[in-house]
RNA sequence: GGGCGGCUAGCUCAGUUGGAAGAGCGCCAGCUUGACAUGCUGGAGGUCGGGGGUUCGAAACCCUCGCCGCCCA
């Protein structure tokens, strides 16, 4: 066996391994308790990077973990075709070639599309198997496969036929860049430095009204003015008409209580066409709507001078020609958020437009509902208020999205206006027979078929054997950014058409930011690929990392350095294991399930700790604390087992003592069965090296020790030799002692096996009569136990001895005091809880005990 | 503007009903100890963001202020 630690060496061959042996594919027939995961489907914009591969691998421990616990588990890969996105990332590419996508046609982009979703689809299955994700890739799924379209065409005519799909003119979030209506939620606000505008609106039969605003370009298409009817200022005007500078249009000043009297002058100028709460006020007063914008935020005024500039050159001229014309008031500097596309990052134009819409009233009222019934447990627990939040103000849902990539709504209009809906492309026109169809040009925005992901990948509408094994999923795992983007929609849908919540957990991950705190993205360059780190440390160390920042309570900056020391983990466990297996005579031919641990005091105390940080690792994954799973397992591995199990029981190994192999190696057993969730290469290798084990670890039982081993006598012994061991390496080391030899006299209260085995490890020699404390006279007092040590050293050590002791002295007094000070008071007894009470008390004596012994 | 989270050792983070401040990395010192120098041993280093309050007792609970991040408008 290596004598270190090589991830290369041994990640190689298992994954093919477990596939091979089809570990990974679910059986829908099985009898088991199923365990369901559908992989939240990477969007297919690019290669996987350090937030993906934690998110994959909190599933995969959930995954792993739940095979070995005897369940039938579905864990289901997919991508997702992400439209604007992709579309975004595929834009740039033509751009950079010098092209674009009209130049190149609807159906040269679609196939160069295709191309791009093969490219990347590899790379991201690819990652996922070095990451060691147990995926059943037999059913690996995509949002625009025929079945999966299939599904989504299905929710949507379903929809239409409830009467909840529409199409309606709104004013949306308008992309000049994309050209499309985006949702609320794929908009990123910025802070804007920009100028506010007080333009003077002349009245028809004299005075004026002031207007503020920040979007001069806007005022060609006012078709109003208002003001709030309870603002004494502007009474008056209510019912009059202004007249539009530079254009002449005549505007009805209107009052709404709507209109914010802090704002500006108090006056607002109407713009129903480009602003959302402008629109409102104009319906209510039945205001004309102008749409003074073309697509591309070039100005639709045609007559005009600033027809068909771009909307910030119309500004400048608009503003000039105001300034020149006496109609500018004045200007101010302002400061405020304007939206901009999370794809393009292009300027958000609000604009009215003719959209595709769903109604989400009974929806929302479900999901809700299903909430309150605790159907869905979030992790942690407070996400579940976003969500409701978030639910609770929900609006109708624009669905349309205007991009040459997605899922084409399938509405078909006949020559004679007829509409027709169907899952199919149909022959003909349902009310006319018309042959001449065409399809409505829109396609759905991606959040609606990612919305179905938990059902339509187990192949519904059908019936299908998967989707009755496998519905509900058991869990969710994603970032809080995705929870009312995705999660929300899912549960919705789920409880709409499968009349269940699609999961029953939602675990809210963190979120990975770069080292110096900045947000983890390629754009910024802050990325980071998981391959590049899997190259240095391993897979294994990686996945431990995820697990040990999995679910806490703020976001990670990432620390590359946490990484390197689960590296250096892997190799402790690799190096345990081969001083293990080098021990002579016949090693047990299985591992012991159940055996006597009676004789040494280190075999009880470790299989006592063993025990207890099973319990630990198992509570972690089920309670969604993977952190904690991951601290007990490394801690129990490194600092108990390593450090002071196999530490004791080396030369008794080194021997061949049968008892203390078969301690030996049953740890080893569970540590690796408990570890191989979090680490599953190191452990599968190992435990392959291990006798008795032919079988794949993956597919051994989860280990449940029930507190058989637990021994709290045990403990409480080990943990005196501890305290012995580390307060006399204390004084060998500040005396300048060699690291071996010196004495160590215990007095009687001691247990000889604590002091014979305290002795071996702080590598003295126990003087023979544990009672004569006597004869080491001159030794150094300890103050944990009564009793001496006693060093080879000159006379610059008494010296050093005698500080360190003046040292502790003064240490323990100051704690002395603290301890007596809170017993002297009498509120403190009369109101703290009696054992609080009885701890300080014995503290207190322990103290004594000690200073005394270094008087 | 509303809401959420965070502020603990030089760095990255734990700290589960309030009852003697922790880990890993880094740092200092000492160890070629027969699994491991990807190691072992010992050690230094914190008025738990500031200020109030509740309590016998607060890193933890309440109020307030200050930064940092996120979500929703």
């Amino acid at each position: 066996m290596p004598k270190a630690f090589d991830p290369r060496a041994i990640e190689a061959g298992w994954y093919a391994r477990w596939e091979s042996d089809g570990l990974f594919v679910a059986d829908a027939t099985s009898k088991k308790p199923k365990f369901t995961i559908c992989l939240p489907p990477p969007n297919i914009t690019g290669g996987l990077h350090l937030g993906h591969a934690l998110n994959h691998t909190l599933q995969d421990i959930c995954a792993r973990y739940r095979r070995m616990a005897g369940h039938e588990v579905l864990f289901l890969p997919g991508t997702d075709h992400a439209a604007i996105a992709t579309q975004n990332v595929i834009e740039k590419q033509l751009a950079a070639e010098g092209t674009t996508k009209e130049q190149l046609g609807r159906d040269a982009f679609t196939s160069r599309v295709d191309e791009w979703y093969r490219d990347v689809g590899e790379t991201i299955v690819s990652q996922d198997r070095i990451l060691g994700i147990s995926l059943d890739w037999s059913r690996l799924r995509f949002t625009m496969d025929p079945r999966y379209v299939r599904a989504v065409m299905t929710a949507f005519v379903a929809f239409y036929e409830r009467g909840w799909i529409y199409r309606a003119p709104r004013i949306v979030n308008w992309c000049p860049r994309d050209l499309s209506a985006i949702s609320d939620l794929e908009i990123d606000w910025q802070e804007h430095q920009d100028v506010l505008y007080y333009i003077r609106y002349p009245l028809e039969d004299g005075g004026e009204v002031v207007v503020a605003t920040v979007r001069p370009e806007t005022m060609l298409a006012d078709t109003g003015v208002a003001v709030n009817p309870t603002d004494e200022r502007y009474r008056s005007v209510i019912g009059k008409t202004a007249i539009l500078p530079l254009v002449g249009r005549k505007l009805p000043v209107v009052g709404d209580e709507a209109v914010d009297k802090d704002f500006g002058t108090g006056a607002l100028k109407v713009t129903p066409g480009h602003d959302a709460m402008d629109y409102e006020i104009g319906q209510r007063h039945s205001l004309e709507i102008i749409n003074g914008m073309h697509p591309d935020a070039r100005m639709n005024v045609p007559g005009l001078p600033y027809d068909g500039l771009p909307a910030l050159e119309a500004r400048e001229k608009i503003v000039a020609d105001l300034k020149a014309q006496g109609f500018l008031v004045k200007e101010e500097p302002y400061v405020h958020e304007v939206g901009h596309c999370d794809r393009c990052h292009a300027v958000i134009e609000p604009l009215i437009s003719e959209q595709w819409w769903l109604r989400m009233e009974t929806m929302r009222d479900k999901a809700v509902a299903a909430s309150a019934a605790g159907k869905v447990q979030w992790h942690p627990e407070r996400y579940e208020r976003t969500y409701l939040d978030w639910l609770r103000g929900l609006r109708d849902w624009n669905i349309g999205r205007q991009l040459w990539l997605g899922h084409r709504v399938p509405v078909y209009y006949c020559e004679n206006g007829h509409t027709t809906v169907a899952v199919e492309p149909p022959r003909d026109c349902t009310e006319c027979g018309s042959i001449k169809l065409t399809q409505d040009p829109d396609v759905l925005d991606t959040w609606f078929s990612s919305a179905l992901w938990p059902f339509a990948t187990l192949g519904w509408p059908e019936e299908t054997d998967d989707l009755k094994a496998f519905y509900p999923n058991s869990m969710n795992s994603t970032g809080r950014e995705i929870i009312n983007l995705w999660v929300s929609r899912m549960i919705m849908t789920g409880l709409e058409f499968m009349g269940e919540v699609p999961f029953h957990d939602v675990a809210i991950h963190c979120v990975v930011q770069a080292g110096d705190g900045r947000r983890m993205s390629k754009s910024l360059g802050t990325g980071v690929d998981p391959r590049g780190l899997i190259d240095k440390y391993g897979t294994d160390a990686v996945r431990a990392w995820a697990a040990s920042v999995a679910m806490s309570s703020q976001d990670v900056r990432f620390d590359e350095s946490r990484v390197e020391g689960y590296r250096r983990f892997c190799n402790k466990l690799w190096n345990a294991t081969r001083l293990v297996l080098s021990s002579p005579g016949t090693p047990p031919s299985e591992v012991p399930g159940v055996f006597e641990v009676h004789e040494h005091l280190e075999d009880r105390w470790i299989v006592s700790r063993l025990s207890y940080t099973c319990a630990a690792v198992t509570a972690g994954i089920e309670s969604f604390t993977f952190q904690d799973s991951m601290a007990a397992a490394y801690g129990f591995a490194w600092n108990e087992f390593c450090d002071w199990y196999l530490e004791a029981a080396k030369e008794r190994l080194r021997a061949g003592d049968a008892a203390a192999q078969d301690v030996a190696y049953f740890c080893l057993d569970n540590m690796f069965r408990m570890l191989h969730p979090f680490m599953p290469f190191v452990t599968e290798e190992l435990w392959s090296r291990t006798p008795g084990h032919l079988d794949f670890l993956m597919r051994a039982p989860w280990p449940e020790l029930d507190g058989r081993f637990v021994d709290p006598a045990a403990e409480e012994s080990f943990a005196q030799v501890m305290t012995i061991v580390e307060e006399v390496r204390g004084h060998r080391q500040a005396v300048g002692a060699p690291p071996r030899g010196g004495r160590l006299q215990l007095d009687r209260p001691i247990d000889r096996t604590v002091a014979s085995l305290a002795a071996r490890l702080a590598w003295v020699e126990l003087a023979n009569e544990i009672d004569e404390i006597d004869q080491l006279e001159g030794g150094i007092p300890l103050a944990s136990v009564a009793g001496r040590a006693s060093f080879p050293v000159g006379a610059g050590g008494v010296r050093q001895a005698e500080a360190k002791r003046d040292a502790e002295r003064a240490r323990l007094k100051i704690d002395l005091a603290k301890t007596e000070a809170k017993l002297a008071n009498p509120e403190f007894l009369a109101k703290a809880p009696r054992e609080i009470v009885r701890k300080l008390e014995d503290r207190a004596a322990e103290l004594h005990a000690a200073i005394d012994r270094l008087e």
